[in-house]
RNA sequence: GGGCGGUUAGCUCAGUUGGUUAGAGCACCUGCCUUACACGCAGGGGGUCGCAAGUUCGAGUCUUGCACCGCCCACCA
């Protein structure tokens, strides 16, 4: 065949995009053993999210690993699967369309929207917003998986779900059905963690911390039957409405003789209880501190084991609600001057009635003992939102795990971390868990909770009496379909049924990943071919959310680990080492770089990040893969070029019989033992720097040039044959080994002259990895440091060459070569290819001290032609 | 405050179980059109391996302490 003359980056990787296509070369074959299968459990990607450089880095990293198996002669099970179901989509669409969800607003099955709407956001109805939800993740699923396909990822589509999708919803409720049958699921009426512009509740794992300026008031309150008083410190004083206790350490003696009595706040006149209690820390403000509902953890804690009233003051918007001081539960010594006070901050945001409660303070006097102090302290946050969390008391689902930590840790510890320092991380989340989880959010685009309620005679929603779908129903959604026995017409009716109005937690179906790509629920069978899977690929910022549910749920659901290994990808940091993100608008975007550097040169930066490693952005190493490819592409076409005339079949093993090709080839055996090794523990980037190191140096740089001239004798020399097949068979085994991380390029070249061979398949990425045994046929060469010694005196005669200013191929009359006579002797199988190579005339050996230099070498220029 | 990781050439990074003179790529300098490649080749300069102590015949590598950077967790009166 004609090569090609230039390396045309775009060409090649267009062609081979749609060749594998047709070819199915991805496809997992279900009838073959677990044994010789090797699963992913692939992240799904948000989709929602935009498209950046970080998802071409961990995503080719799986890809690495799973080409090297598929060429290991694994079947492999590569799914790919789209998280579209949660919040980002849900935020993504009430920008595009301007829109926000509104339960209480009637479905239009006309509605039409424009994108990039101005003025207010215009409500709509659940089953609009969702339409659109489903619209917007259908067009961001084409860009991925435009991405993907580009990036030569080699999933096997058929396999592609999306967490919103039927069999995802019905993995799902299956799951939740499954765990609240084995009594590890519950419903209850507590505190939560909530966020007050999403509206919803929040688990401990998507909570992050923030450092923010705030200050300690000092106010005064009252002691009721008495003319003192006491100051406490608080930084909420705006919860002073729903305080329901004041308490200080037993031994703190500034305030053990008022134990007993109670307390009076300002503003409201409420008489509160003064308790002792070992949690109050002397230290803090003024040792004394007022419980209110709720204003953080510990005031839940004393809430719930001092049984203290409720006196909720905020609302589920975030926004101080209307309470009546005076009315039961609000006690209060002058309730008419309370609800005066409380009236006017009634509707603000806890922020504005914090401003407004103090400025109160500060003109009416004598409430305010002396100036606040400015402090910074961290605030909790949901990840994704930026208003504070607040504790607001609600009925949620929940999954039980503060009784499993100890459970959920063997289970990490039974599992492989790649690195293995990030299990730590796993153990120390586990063993800081402080509540069960949250597993219900007041969300539309989710997983509904398959559960409906019975509703009495009175329209009192009975929620202990669940009614609950058949198996052969799922997926359900409560608020659409009714329960077995009722109609829709019951809905919402006394004697009838409600539909819990709730999604699931997005992480409750992304925690499935392994089940819903086995098909746990539909097809038992072959979720035992895969289940456990080989590995979890994902990154460590989600150790504590994604990697943590899944081992929860295989544990609850099958007391399984779900994989055998997870490995660890970092993080892609911009050049001031601060992590990559649209926020912080340094992301770059992906597709450019393709165009720029083939999904080749992008694969090879990828390749270069040793696992868990967080890397610097940095353009240079895409120029290197770029390189890289060039040289590939280069040295292909001439070792394939200098076959011509040759019969490939007859360049078998049996023919390599000269001394250098046969130190060569010792050179190549220990780099097949360590990428092997290497990629055994998933550490590619290794194996890709052996790889490089080899093939380049000595494959090109020394092993060609000194083969050359063979190439070119005249006649089917043995010499010859053994330099071709030499080529050949080094070649053959480095484009194997270069293939997972360029698996354009390499198909390319192996399309050239291998895909014929035997034993070997038309796809270098079917073909057998290269391994020592194939070289076992090839004798070691007879001395050990032939290789070495050839090249010691290849590096000095070029030397002597280059500080004369000379080309590689000036004429060199005579080279004294001094070295022990042990060198001397593995030198002298190369020296007629040193000399061919570096158009020697003459090499002299002398035999000088075994202590010395292993050679040294004496050039005499031959004189310059006229 | 607790934990994990890191600190090696101007930059980005390797450095196997402790073992000659610590490596690569880029950048820089000097040359070279050499029957694959100038998107290349050859050569060169450049590092007290964060600091201090210790173990050892020998430490970039092991131990201890410290400093700085990053991350995770805790701290919310």
């Amino acid at each position: 065949m004609t090569l090609p003359d230039k390396y045309d980056v775009q060409q090649i990787e267009s062609r081979w995009q749609k060749r594998w296509a047709e070819m199915g070369i991805y496809a997992w074959d279900p009838t073959r053993g677990r044994e010789e299968t090797f699963a992913v459990d692939t992240p799904p990607p948000t989709v929602s999210g935009s498209l950046h450089v970080g998802h071409m880095f961990s995503y080719s990293h799986q890809d690495f690993i799973v080409r090297h198996q598929r060429m290991c002669g694994k079947n492999i099970f590569f799914p790919i699967g789209w998280d579209d179901n949660g919040l980002p989509t849900e935020r993504r669409v009430q920008n595009l369309y301007n829109v926000k969800c509104d339960a209480h607003v009637h479905s239009d099955p006309n509605l039409k929207l424009e994108r990039g709407r101005k003025g207010d956001p215009l409500p709509i109805s659940r089953s609009n917003f969702i339409e659109l939800c489903k619209l917007v993740t259908v067009e961001d699923e084409e860009a991925f998986r435009h991405l993907w396909t580009r990036l030569g990822l080699s999933y096997d589509w058929d396999q592609e779900y999306a967490t919103i999708d039927d069999h995802c919803r019905r993995t799902s409720q299956y799951s939740f059905l499954d765990l609240l049958e084995k009594n590890e699921i519950y419903q209850a009426e507590r505190p939560v963690m909530w966020d007050v512009d999403f509206q919803t509740a929040i688990a401990q794992a998507e909570v992050t911390d923030k450092e923010v300026a705030s200050a300690f008031n000092y106010l005064r309150f009252g002691v009721e039957g008495s003319d003192e008083y006491i100051v406490i410190a608080t930084t909420r004083p705006e919860l002073l409405g729903a305080c329901v206790a004041v308490l200080a350490h037993p031994d703190d003696d500034r305030y053990k003789a008022l134990f007993g009595k109670r307390a009076v706040t300002p503003f409201f006149k409420a008489p509160v209880p003064i308790m002792a209690d070992e949690k109050a820390d002397p230290e803090k403000g003024t040792g004394i501190v007022m419980v209110c509902t709720f204003g953080d953890q510990t005031d839940v804690e004393w809430w719930n084991q001092y049984k203290l009233p409720l006196r909720q003051i905020v609302g589920r918007d975030g926004r101080l609600m209307p309470v009546t001081f005076g009315a039961p539960g609000w006690e209060s010594l002058d309730p008419e001057a309370a609800n005066a006070v409380y009236g006017q901050m009634q509707g603000m945001s806890t922020q504005k009635a914090k401003k407004h409660i103090v400025q109160l303070a500060e003109e009416l006097g004598g409430i305010i003992d002396r100036p606040k102090k400015d402090i910074t302290h961290a605030v909790k946050l949901f990840e994704k939102g930026d208003r504070p969390l607040e504790l607001i008391p609600a009925r949620q689902w929940f999954c039980k795990i503060m009784d499993k930590k100890e459970a959920l840790v063997a289970q990490g510890n039974k599992i492989q971390w790649h690195p293995e320092h990030m299990r730590v991380r796993y153990e120390h989340w586990v063993e800081g868990l402080n509540q069960d989880w949250c597993m219900s959010r007041q969300r539309f685009f989710g997983v509904p909770i398959p559960v409906w309620y019975r509703i009495d005679e009175s329209g009192r929603v009975l929620y202990e009496e669940r009614l609950l779908p058949k198996v052969e129903q799922l997926p359900i959604d409560p608020l659409d379909d009714a329960p077995e026995g009722y109609t829709e017409m019951q809905r919402d009716q006394p004697g009838g049924f409600t539909g819990d109005p709730d999604v699931l937690d997005t992480w409750a179906t992304s925690s499935l990943t392994p089940q819903i790509a086995t098909r746990w629920v539909e097809d038992p069978e072959r979720h035992k071919k895969l289940f456990p899977m080989d590995i979890r690929p994902q990154s460590h910022e989600i150790i504590r959310t994604w990697a943590f549910y899944t081992i929860v749920k295989a544990y609850l659901d099958e007391g399984e680990i779900p994989w055998r290994n997870v490995v660890i990808s970092g993080w892609i940091l911009d050049p001031d080492r601060k992590k990559m993100s649209k926020s912080q608008g340094n992301v770059v975007t992906p597709e450019p770089l393709i165009d720029q550097f083939g999904a080749d040169g992008v694969r090879y930066w990828a390749a270069r990040a040793r696992l868990g490693v967080d890397t610097a952005y940095d353009e240079l190493v895409f120029k290197v893969g770029k390189r890289l490819c060039t040289k590939l592409f280069n040295a292909s076409k001439f070792v394939i070029g200098r076959l011509e005339g040759v019969d490939p079949a007859t360049l078998t093993v049996d023919k390599v019989t000269h001394e250098t090709d046969r130190a060569v080839v010792a050179q190549l055996r220990p780099l097949l033992e360590r990428a092997k090794e290497a990629f055994e523990g998933f550490d590619y980037a290794q194996a890709l720097q052996l790889t490089e190191e080899f093939f380049w140096g000595t494959f090109c740089d020394n092993y060609l040039e000194l083969a050359k001239n063979r190439t070119y004798e005249e006649g089917l020399t043995e010499g010859r044959l053994s330099a071709c097949a030499t080529l050949r068979l080094l070649h053959r085994a480095m484009v194997r080994l270069l293939a997972p991380y360029l698996p354009y390029l390499t198909e390319e070249v192996w399309s050239w002259a291998y895909s014929e061979d035997a034993g070997m398949r038309e796809s270098v990425h079917c073909s057998p990895w290269p391994t020592v045994s194939e070289f076992d046929a090839i004798p070691a060469p007879v001395s050990e440091g032939t290789y070495d010694a050839a090249v010691a005196v290849i590096e000095a005669v070029r030397k002597a060459k280059a500080e004369k200013n000379l080309s590689m191929k000036a004429p060199v009359k005579l080279a004294t070569v001094t070295a022990a006579a042990g060198t001397l002797g593995a030198l002298t199988a190369a020296c007629d290819d040193i000399r061919q190579m570096l158009n020697i005339e003459t090499i002299a050996t002398v035999e000088g001290d075994p202590g010395a230099a292993l050679v040294s070498v004496e050039t005499e220029m031959a004189p310059a032609e006229a």
